[in-house]
This record gives structure tokens, C-alpha cells and sequence, in this order.
DNA sequence: TAGGCCATCTGGTCCT
DNA sequence: AGGACCAGATGGCCTA
């Protein structure tokens, strides 16, 4: 499945194998020009074995595949050089693919329209939405629990908050598999036990629905300014009008446990001195 | 036409 | 050693 359909017909995103290989053939000299101008060693590799074994500058290609599968493997055949690339490759597109596979499973669960005169989202705009997202469910869990705990608490029907004793509570959360469509496509739907500003301020917060029509803006990714965005400046006030924390990632610091929780997950991040 | 977004190739690094 | 992951480079497509 390709997963870049939608908005481009005539670049498929899985090219035929005669094109991964011409295209190889025919990037090899330019990207790996980039490469080497990054690493000294290479680029000194690369000139003192053009002096040694005398090529020319139309030989670079191939001293190229060689150079660049290290010192160990410059016997190797170009034949075989040119498999082993080809593997790597193959494994590459395939590891993006999969990704792209896992962010468009992502924007099927976000709360932006689907379907065939709706742009998808960009990628940086998929991640930057689904963590307002995460934050705005959580922060209208805690508010729900909150507010069972006040009601049923003061009343001394329960002790705190019980879902199961209450038959509605058990529909007030996401229901797994669509965890959004239920409230993106009833954005008016008022939870019994909720206010205004819990039931409907967060699950229908401009941030979110602003989405559901437009692609974002490509201002999205710059501050909140006069232009705003979808997810631009009308996210900043809704925070003001609800009480509730701001969940846009341009005007709210991540929460502390966020931003532990990421240290925690991704250890080549930290251990990497990258 | 400039800028954004994306796919792909590639080399380096880390992990198993 | 092989695979996974990452980041830089490059070129194509699309839109304002």
C-alpha cells in the first residue's frame, strides 16, 4: 500500500526494481559526493586512492561503491558491491515504508476529516497533532475524574470514582479502535456527568477541528502569529477559556513527566552523544 | 518560481 | 557480521 497516494499519483512510493537499480547506478557518484564532503577520512581516502590506482574522474562511480563499504570490502566485485547496496537499500525503503505505514495508522486515529478531497497530514504535522491530542485526552481524564470524585464524593453515594457503579461512565472514555471518531463526529454531544467546558471546549477545541477541513497551514510549524494556523493562535486562547492547560506544543512547555517519560523511552537518545 | 514535503540513497553508529 | 537506526544529501512533485 503505498502511502504516499493521495498526493502524489505519478511518484510511486515503492519503485520497480529496473528503477531502484538505474536510480543507483545513477545516484551513486552525487550522493555519495555529500557523504564524502562530510567525513575527512573519506575524502582523503578518496583522493590518495584515486592517485594510487590512477582513475579518472568517470571512474569515481565505482571507486565510490567501493569506498564506501569500507576498507574490508574493496576487494569485492562491483557485482557484488552493487548487491550488497542494493540489499541495503531495500531494507531501507522498506523500514521507511513501514514507518509511513504506522503514521498514516496514526491519522486514521486523529481527529481531522478523512478521505479523498482531504490532503493528509504531513508527518510533522500528524506528530505535533497527536500530541496536543494525548495531552487534551489527558487532561480532560483527569478533569472527569475530578468532577465524578467532587459529585459522588460530597454526595456520599461512593467513595470516589467507581465506573462501573455508573452504566454511562463506561462510554465516557474513547472506545479502542476509534478513540475519536466518536467524539470528532459528534462534537456536540454533551457527557451527562461533564460541563460545557470539558465536553465540548476539549473534544471539539479549535486546534482539533480547524483540522478537519484543511490541511494545515505551512505556518504550522512557525510561532503562532497573525496568520494562525489551524493549530495556530486559536489554540492559544483555548487554554484562557477553558481553564485547562494549553495542549499546543508552540505555546505549553511539556509537562515534567512528558518530558521524563521521553528520557525514559529512548534510551539511544540519551546514551547517544550523537 | 520559491518553498514545503517527500522518497530514496548513502555512510556512520549502535545493537544483537 | 548483519541488521536497525539515524542524519545528510539530492531530486521530484506540488502549491501559493
Amino acid at each position: 500500500m503505498d502511502s504516499d497516494t493521495s498526493r502524489s499519483t505519478s511518484r510511486p512510493s515503492s519503485p520497480e526494481v529496473d528503477d531502484i537499480f538505474l536510480s543507483t547506478l545513477k545516484k551513486s557518484a552525487h550522493g555519495f559526493s555529500g557523504a564524502v564532503s562530510s567525513t575527512q577520512s573519506d575524502s582523503s581516502d578518496l583522493a590518495g586512492l584515486r592517485g594510487l590506482s590512477g582513475l579518472s574522474g568517470s571512474d569515481e562511480e565505482t571507486l565510490a561503491l567501493r569506498l564506501a563499504l569500507k576498507k574490508d570490502r574493496k576487494l569485492m566485485s562491483d557485482g557484488e558491491l552493487q548487491t550488497i547496496r542494493l540489499k541495503i537499500n531495500s531494507r531501507e525503503r522498506k523500514r521507511m515504508h513501514d514507518l509511513n505505514v504506522a503514521m498514516d495508522g496514526l491519522r486514521e486515529v486523529m481527529p481531522y476529516a478523512h478521505g479523498p478531497s482531504v490532503r493528509k497530514l504531513s508527518k510533522i504535522a500528524t506528530l505535533l497533532l497527536a500530541r496536543n491530542y494525548i495531552l487534551m485526552l489527558s487532561n480532560s481524564l483527569e478533569e472527569m475524574k475530578r468532577l465524578v470524585s467532587e459529585i459522588y464524593g460530597s454526595s456520599g453515594h461512593h467513595g470516589g470514582f467507581h465506573p462501573s457503579a455508573c452504566g454511562t461512565m463506561t462510554h465516557a472514555g474513547p472506545v479502542p479502535g476509534h478513540p475519536v471518531a466518536s467524539h470528532a463526529s459528534h462534537p456536540a454531544v454533551h457527557h451527562p456527568l461533564l460541563p460545557p467546558a470539558v465536553s465540548t471546549a476539549s473534544l471539539s477545541a479549535p486546534g482539533i477541528a480547524a483540522v478537519t477541513s484543511v490541511r494545515p497551514h505551512h505556518g504550522l510549524l512557525k510561532a503562532p502569529g497573525a496568520s494562525a494556523g489551524p493549530l495556530g493562535s486559536s489554540f492559544q486562547h483555548w487554554g484562557v477559556s477553558t481553564g485547562m492547560p494549553c495542549p499546543c506544543s508552540m505555546c505549553q512547555v511539556p509537562p515534567p513527566h512528558v518530558s521524563s517519560m521521553s528520557t525514559v523511552t529512548m534510551p539511544r537518545l540519551t546514551s547517544d552523544s550523537k
